[in-house]
DNA sequence: GCCTGATTTCTACCA
DNA sequence: ACTGGTAGAAATCAGGCG
């Protein structure tokens, strides 16, 4: 019989040697699938070395004792037509064994892809797409009680893909966990989970709270309701590094199972970190939240206001530090039922927000979905490529340690300081992609120095040098072609549709993904980590970027455009509109790439720096870029004081204005009326304490963390605030949790945050230095010095 | 040993 | 752990002075 299902999950199983593929999905009706494939044979790659026959080869390899059989294929590799032997082994775990012993084979150059895992292998080469429909020939198999499906099959035939653009209605399950310590970071070994909260899409919202401190009836009550609710994917935020791996823990003190599997096991953790749950997806949002760049200190919280799934004014907010003191208290353990339900509300608001792109993102590069989160972008890119080598022929190479090699960049023209009216910013759409796609620029088509050239002629790089084959077209060439086109595409069905509909929802997901798979390329070209590294041409992309860039500058100066400004891929010109018309024309014949205006300002502020600039649309808000305000690692009061001088400064246009608020803000601050949050300075740990060449406040201030028993680890963003004393500034830092508004050096922010952002912005338009500080008022002055202030 | 300017270290940004 | 170019603060170094 046929079934189609959605690929919600996969692993596979070997049973006495003979391995097994598990599909876990559901059916256009709801139904929950398992579908074990046993027709898939694991293989890899042996490639031959010169000299040596391919029989021969193959006579050595036969003799191997993992190797079940083998078949000589076509393939290549960076476009180079080979011989390849196709080595099957009956157990895909016996592959990295057996490619070792073929390594020691005189005749055997190198083996490929026995790096590939065997539940990937079957994706790619079955064309089956984690989040996508397949159409499947299956029949019913005899027994498997013990898994959590509707349905179990034995497959008959290999998936095949259908193209259709819905998600199954799927059931969703959110929690947060909150850990008992008396005094110190919560360790499983010693430390109770004393609330488990947890919703889910239905509409159930529930608690597990320990009586007495006792977990276990939590621990066991919550993998019942996990059980029950029987959820397609299960969501938390920081769930893959902390929550699952410390309820495991947990249940192991208590000698319990956390069963929460479809299958009667328990969450493991996995390939890039992701814990994975057999059968279902598990998505922690925190692997989702760079895709929020706006939000710099990365807190549920924090997300959920910028989301507006709840706002941080209507939030109960406990810091972690304080969970004991408010669990000891019976009046204020109820705030922190109410905050615990509150975080797995807001996981259940921001999943809303994500889970769309996140299953368009696994769908796009071929990750399951419990996967694509936790890896990295370059990860991503790779998988992406891996799907479409696959599909040429192309074999995949080897990860390999290389030597990092500078190269250079792009360009950044200096701007031309002052206030400047009407002015519109034009920019080079896709400029890396499409410079890589209009040169073929690709590791396949790489022309090294003394190698003669092709028949078809070369593109030659600017400054560089590098050459490249112009025909035919590479790999990066056919995958960046088609990716351009199939966002084109789906953008084009986007205007047709309504923004609330479902459709619109999944398409747009869609076109982000791919739009950010597409402008990734560049990089991971340029990465020595990349299998596909190769750097002539990440150098001739940059080098093109820079000469397409200088060239354009020329032709506006020729129609007479003044440039005030330019960064890799744009142009900020006096708004003279057709003058700009001319000017893309003649780009677009003369170098080939599109040029079109992306907005304009009314007004924009520069300094003489560059990659910082203020712009005031023509919609009246204000675009800030690269200044303070949208910076993470300044004191939130400092921000909200310079988007106000620059909101005076460009709308009112009155520097005297902005000086006179300017003064009102240090006043406040220096009679302590800014909220204490208001104050404090968040930086991250980029290495281990123990690794930092010269002491910075953030560090100390994350040592004294360390020493009251809370643990930092690298990424961690260190919130602290500096305190009135003596010394250098690192012995002043105090972590935020730790100190007490009193304790503050309103001096330190007056002179060191608020001045340095306002000078920036007030002494561009002819502001003294001295100016800045408010006037000393005599009354008030004598005052203080009497009360000694 | 103290002061000052130059250099290094560090983070986070832009494209 | 996708790239290079960039700003800016604080720590630290190096050298002059005495």
């Amino acid at each position: 019989m046929k079934v189609s299902f959605w690929l919600l999950d996969l692993n596979y199983e070997v049973q006495n040697g003979q391995p097994e593929i598990w599909l876990w999905g559901l059916d256009e009706n709801g139904r929950r699938l398992l579908i074990i494939d046993r027709n898939f044979q694991s293989y890899f790659y042996a490639v031959p070395k010169e000299g040596f026959t391919l029989e021969r080869v193959a006579e050595q390899i036969r003799k191997t004792p993992q190797v079940s059989s083998l078949e000589v294929v076509d393939r290549r590799y960076f476009g180079k037509k080979l011989k390849a032997i196709k080595v099957f082994c009956k157990n895909p775990d016996e592959i990295p064994r057996c490619a070792k012993n073929l390594k020691k084979l005189e005749g055997v150059k190198e083996c490929f892809e026995d790096d590939v895992r065997y539940s990937m292998r079957y994706l790619i080469d079955n064309g089956v797409v984690p989040c996508g429909w397949h159409e499947i020939e299956v029949q019913e198999a005899a027994g498997k009680t013990n898994v959590r499906v509707d349905e179990v099959y034995i497959a008959k035939s290999f998936p095949r893909y259908v193209e259709h653009a819905v998600t199954p209605p799927l059931k969703t399950l959110g929690f947060s966990i909150i850990c008992y310590s008396p005094k110190g970071m919560p360790k499983p070994e010693r430390n109770p989970v004393v609330v488990i909260s947890v919703a889910t899409n239905g509409g159930e919202e529930k608690q597990f709270v320990a009586e007495n401190g006792d977990d276990e009836p939590v621990l066991k009550a919550f993998v019942d309701y996990v059980r029950l609710f029987d959820p397609d994917i299960i969501i938390g935020y920081g769930n893959n590094r902390q929550d699952l791996p410390y309820l495991r823990r947990r249940c192991e003190v208590h000698g319990i199972r956390l069963g929460i599997d479809r299958q009667g096991g328990e969450p493991h953790t996995s390939v890039y970190g992701h814990v994975s749950i057999t059968g279902r997806a598990n998505i922690d949002l925190a692997d989702y939240a760079d895709e929020f760049p706006e939000v710099k200190v990365k807190t549920l919280e924090n997300l959920a206001d910028y989301l507006g799934v709840m706002k941080l004014s209507e939030r109960t907010l406990i810091e972690d530090i304080d969970f004991a003191e408010y669990w000891e208290n019976p009046e204020k353990r109820k705030l922190l039922l109410k905050f615990s339900m509150e975080n797995t509300r807001s996981i259940m608001g921001i999943a809303d927000a994500t889970l769309d792109f996140a299953m368009q993102l696994s769908s796009l590069v071929g990750l399951p979905l419990d996967h694509v989160g936790t890896a990295a972008v370059g990860f991503r890119v790779e998988w992406f490529l891996i799907k479409q080598a696959h599909k040429i022929g192309e074999l995949v190479p080897k990860r390999r340690e290389r030597p990092y090699l500078p190269y250079a960049g792009a360009i950044v023209l200096p701007p031309k300081p002052g206030i400047h009216d009407r002015i519109a910013v034009l920019d080079f759409k896709a400029m890396y992609p499409n410079i890589m796609v209009a040169y073929n620029l690709s590791p396949d088509t790489y022309v090294p120095p003394g190698e003669p050239l092709p028949p078809s002629g070369v593109w030659e790089a600017p400054e560089v040098g590098h050459r490249f084959r112009k025909e035919p077209p590479g790999f990066y060439k056919e995958v960046l072609t088609h990716l351009i086109r199939v966002r084109d595409e789906i953008r084009s069905k986007l205007k047709d549709l309504p923004p609330e509909s479902v459709e619109y929802r999944v398409l747009d997901a869609r076109q982000k993904a791919v739009k950010i798979i597409t402008n990734a390329s560049y990089g991971y070209a340029g990465w020595i980590g990349a299998r596909w590294y190769i750097k002539p041409v990440a150098e001739a992309a940059t080098a093109w970027g820079r000469s397409i860039i200088s060239n354009a500058v020329k032709i506006a100066e020729r129609l007479g455009i003044t440039v005030i400004y330019g960064d890799t891929d744009s142009l900020f010109v006096k708004h003279e509109p057709e003058k700009i018309e001319k000017l893309s024309r003649e780009i677009g014949e003369k170098i080939g790439l599109e040029i079109k205006p992306d907005k304009v300002y009314t007004r924009i502020l520069f300094t003489e720096a560059k990659k910082r600039y203020c712009g005031l649309l023509q919609n009246g808000k204000l675009d800030i870029v690269g200044l303070e305000v949208v910076r993470g690692d300044w004191a939130p009061i400092a921000k909200k004081a310079q988007e106000k001088i620059l909101e005076i400064v460009l709308k009112e246009k009155s520097p005297r204005k902005a000086v006179e608020y300017l003064h009102q803000v240090i006043r406040e601050i220096r009679d302590r009326k800014i909220p204490y949050r208001d104050l404090v300075i968040w930086k991250s740990l980029t290495r281990p304490l123990d690794e930092y060449a010269v002491r910075a406040a953030h560090v100390e201030a994350a040592k004294l963390l360390k020493r009251e028993g809370w643990e930092v680890s690298i990424g961690d963003k260190i919130g602290y605030v500096i305190t009135a004393g003596e010394g250098k500034l690192y012995e002043r830092a105090k972590p935020h949790v730790l100190a007490g508004y009193d304790e503050v050096d309103t001096e330190y922010y007056v002179q060191k945050q608020i001045i340095p952002v306002a000078s920036r912005i007030l002494e561009m338009l002819g502001v003294k230095r001295e100016e800045l500080l408010p006037p000393k008022a005599r009354e008030k002055r004598k005052l203080t010095d009497f009360f000694g202030a």
